[in-house]
DNA sequence: TCTGTTTACCATTGTCTTATTGGTTACGAA
DNA sequence: TTCGTAACCAATAAGACAATGGTAAACAGA
């Protein structure tokens, strides 16, 4: 195994000069492999092999499209909605609610004016006399979005229709065909009402642990028989 | 006041009695204003009073360059981070910041394995080691990021991308330079120790508690006086 | 036979141009 | 004045085109 067996006409070691000798900095782009074979005098194969080694020491990163870059690769943002969707299922998405969900539900006992109150009453009525289980859970929606809502924190209420629109996506398919419309002694009934109370009630505690209640309920429904 | 003063020629019964006849349903787009207007033989200034008029009543919206839909208009996503940035304010992320971040701490006490541990100890020694407050607050940021993905929960990691992202676009311009590096003895210090230790310990509340001091404790510094 | 070069093609991405659309204004006719 | 017509504007969408990294086949040279 010779030296020059590893870098038989020192493609790798001219790139690194040219790079050393370039004035790039950290994500900047470097010129197309086409251009740049032609500067270096070699054929693109070989730029390539010594590119793909740059690459793999972490010097350098590329993408089809795009081009060369100096520096890592940027992470690609878990905060993307689509990424996140595509990465995640419905059991992340329950504990991640039960989670979030009951300390918004705090907050709002704490911020919630009587208006925010009356708003989420009207979203439980409505949800109790829905005639089908589309509009049941359009109300249900509603509801705990009035109570993000409630929080008077709008980066909260973002975050919460963030957490929402991963929900409906992975959940998406998930249609209740076999009964037409909730039966009245539906056990969120009861549940809303105890959260909406406390809240009424300016119980912080208890409004968080109501929420906690009723998801770990909707989780219990969803991950062991449907509904 | 006679009544085909409200309504001529008729324009707006005739628009309404078009949409009734046309297979439309929700949120499908109709006809652009210069096709309508010959279709229902009326000049483009009658159609446009009569589309008006169904917009405030609701039935429709409109957007230039796009066309006229049926249906509300769908609400601007709070759930994007550059609105949820523009809206928001440094008081909003720091309350979110408390609410969320100890759950996810409780979280992690749960599922960090030994590997997640040692990555925060590595994170914490850099941090101390820190010759500035660039450099310090990379490896704070890690630390957190760590803790983060020590929950085994990649909806919760990207929610809580989110929030970093917005936290770092609100807080911007807000560059330390009366100090060239932390104290030693930066509150910071001894507080994160508390945290991942009670995460080594597997002590879901008190992790949870340490992490709320934590934060608070940053609020404090940061609402009342800089740092 | 093996290695490297050239060439062509592909899928993805970015950029530029063009067309469409609601909104507005000016002008003229009734 | 009132209303229709035309023209223009800004925002948006859609398509055309070019550039780029990735890949395989054909070819040449040892």
């Amino acid at each position: 195994m010779t030296t020059d067996g590893v870098d038989p006409q020192g493609t790798l070691t001219q790139l690194r000069a040219f790079l050393a000798q370039a004035p790039l900095s950290v994500d900047s782009r470097l010129p197309p492999e086409r251009e740049l074979c032609q500067q270096l005098g070699v054929s693109r194969g070989e730029l390539r092999k010594a590119l793909a080694t740059l690459e793999a020491e972490g010097q350098l990163w590329r993408h089809v499209g795009k081009g060369t870059f100096i520096g890592a690769r940027p992470a690609e943002s878990l905060a993307d909605l689509s990424t996140a969707t595509s990465r995640t299922n419905p059991a992340e998405v329950m504990q991640t609610r039960i989670l979030i969900e009951p300390e918004i539900t705090r907050l709002a006992a704490l911020n919630a004016t009587a208006a925010d109150i009356a708003e989420m009453r009207t979203c439980m009525a409505r949800s109790r006399s829905a005639t089908s289980w589309r509009q049941y859970e359009s109300w249900d929606n509603r509801l705990h979005r009035s109570i993000a809502e409630a929080t008077r924190n709008t980066l909260l209420l973002a975050m919460f229709d963030t957490l929402n629109a991963v929900r409906r996506a992975v959940v998406w398919g998930r249609l209740r065909a076999n009964r037409t419309r909730p039966d009245p002694d539906h056990h969120s009934f009861k549940e809303h009402e105890e959260i909406v109370g406390a809240i009424a009630d300016r119980d912080m505690n208890e409004a968080a642990q109501a929420m906690r209640r009723h998801l770990q309920t909707v989780e219990r429904k969803l991950l062991n028989y449907s509904q």
